[in-house]
DNA sequence: GTGAAAGCGCTAACAA
DNA sequence: TTGTTAGCGCTTTCAC
């Protein structure tokens, strides 16, 4: 690997004239050339880690998101890379598996590492960024709040929430339930409210924690309390999955029980990824994953330019595709 | 962010003792404690840009991929981030959209960030490693070749495309096409050639150029190569899909076209992600990528501690799981 | 076991 | 416009 002294003699300039060059500042052209001849012979490529320490920040940003296998997440983060990548920046992702541990040890390197800014989905709503925004960093959070004052890009998870049952209410079901993520999940909460505000307009009698049940956001979490609703009393007829693997496992165990949609009403907030037997009878609320990093990295760039202006949130409007299949005939 | 210099004094030793302590040298345990504690009072954290300036190797470690959307891949970087992070990892997620312009300059990335090492899984088989192999640092290729003698793990891939052939022999369909990723990648090709072996030894007068499409390694190619064989005069009763996503694109174009399996034959090598509504008459050959990954972080990190052994190529069993609904009644 | 000091490769004052 | 020079924070000889 040459160095910056080594282009700089073969091209009889100063080091300082070499890293002008390569950093865009003013030079003559006659000395440009010369460099960036010398530099072609070398094949030198300037050394990262020796410019970050000299600058105290890195062109690499963090993407700390808690399960890099759900689609969601990986959408998210070829959004945020296509932004960062045009721009120069590179992403770490960093999978934090919902555990606030691991998190904590991924933003500590992230200060460390001296990188020019975080992209986070929260573990839980007890992240601490005290440390990491005391360094000046930007951070902007996705998907989820923090509770700081800082950028953020979330879904309208109310609004899906509402969307969802909505439809399955119009499709003529009754006995709603509702899955959801750690309750602790600002997403999970508010889908669920959602939810919730519709089902005590259209049945006020119902009881709402009966119908309810916080799970964690995977497939088997899915699996799991939506074989509890098939075992109560009086079983629910439609179901709203607060998100995409919660809805892959509601329907792996619907359709074993030989339950079909439409035969049960089934909702979901999220894309269902990489469907092959299309589910024409499940609803199915689209979150923008892609625009959402889309809009984060961009954000985050701003800041990392030196962007001043107080804390944005912007909240991504949803669509509604609906059954194909009528459900209850 | 405090220094060594800051917790040196206010330990009362040297900056060099600090440094001893945060590496494991010897140092007396009376000191150790005043370090420890001055460490703590400070909230200091080693600055690794520093360090890895100094050491001319960081603790990072890239695994460059050509497609993170699909969940073979991060299937493979949760292993790799399962081993790296236990040995103090971390590991950097680089897409490169199977191109390899982009390739190239996350190579150069890893080069010019004095990363630990590489998990490479080729954009194509021009991929250049010369300069990167050149650094001396360790590089592991992963799913497919490099055309380099460095170490591998690769999976048994002839074997797959034979295993999802045999099994749809057995199963009675005689009319069996294959689609598959891009020629020049090896893996479409090896998948394929077992698929040209088992034709060639049950129906040595079919014609296999005339049922095997290329296409590329996602969804919406399956689709586009599954409407062709469809289209032709004389249409296949059976398909090998080269991978999951080709295998979700051709079972999403037949479900279109009436033809559910088993009415026609289909078998995917590698899992069909997160399904829904269980497609129980495909058979699917398990390609485990999860444990590509913890294969190849082991392999990587032994090579960047100094193990000196001749390259190896680990090969890695497959599993077949067949059809359940039996096909051709 | 411990400290002093050099230097990893770069950038940014400051001078010229 | 260009060169000189002093660090960024750490590790690692080399003495003691």
């Amino acid at each position: 690997m040459a160095t910056i002294y080594e282009v700089a003699k073969l091209a009889g300039v100063s080091p300082a004239t070499v890293s002008r060059v390569f950093n865009g500042m003013g030079v003559s052209d006659e000395k440009t050339l010369a460099v960036r001849d010398a530099a072609r012979q070398l094949k030198f490529t300037p050394n990262r880690t020796a410019r970050t320490l000299r600058r105290q920040a890195s062109e690499v940003i963090a993407l700390v998101i808690p399960d890099i296998e759900n689609p969601y997440f990986t959408e998210m983060a070829r959004g945020v890379e296509d932004v960062a990548s045009q721009a120069g920046y590179s992403v770490v992702l960093c999978n934090t598996d919902a555990q606030i541990e691991k998190e904590a040890t991924y933003l500590q390197i992230a200060i460390s590492e001296h990188m020019a800014g975080v992209i986070l989905a929260a573990a839980s709503d007890h992240t601490n960024l005290d440390e990491l925004l005391a360094t000046g960093r930007p951070v902007v959070a996705v998907d989820r709040g923090t509770g700081y004052d800082i950028d953020g890009v979330v879904m309208a998870n109310r609004t899906a929430g509402q969307a969802a049952t909505e439809n399955l209410v119009q499709a003529g079901y009754r006995r709603i339930a509702c899955i959801t993520g750690p309750q602790h999940i600002e997403t999970a909460y508010e889908r669920a409210q959602g939810w919730r505000a519709v089902l005590a307009r259209h049945f006020p009698d119902a009881d709402p924690d009966e119908l309810l049940r916080y799970s964690t956001f995977r497939v088997d979490g899915g699996r799991e309390v939506m074989e509890e609703l098939l075992a109560l009393p009086d079983p629910p007829d439609a179901v709203v999955a607060g998100n995409n693997l919660l809805g892959v496992g509601a329907i792996q165990v619907l359709t074993e029980h030989g339950m079909t949609p439409p035969k049960i009403g089934v909702a979901v907030v999220g894309s269902l990824p990489f469907t092959t037997l299309t589910p024409t009878a499940v609803t199915v609320v689209r979150l923008p994953a892609r625009h959402m990093g889309v809009t984060a990295a961009k954000m985050l760039l701003e800041r990392i330019n030196g962007d001043d202006q107080p804390a944005r949130t912007v909240v991504l409007r949803n669509e509604v595709q609906p059954a194909r299949a009528s459900a209850r005939g």
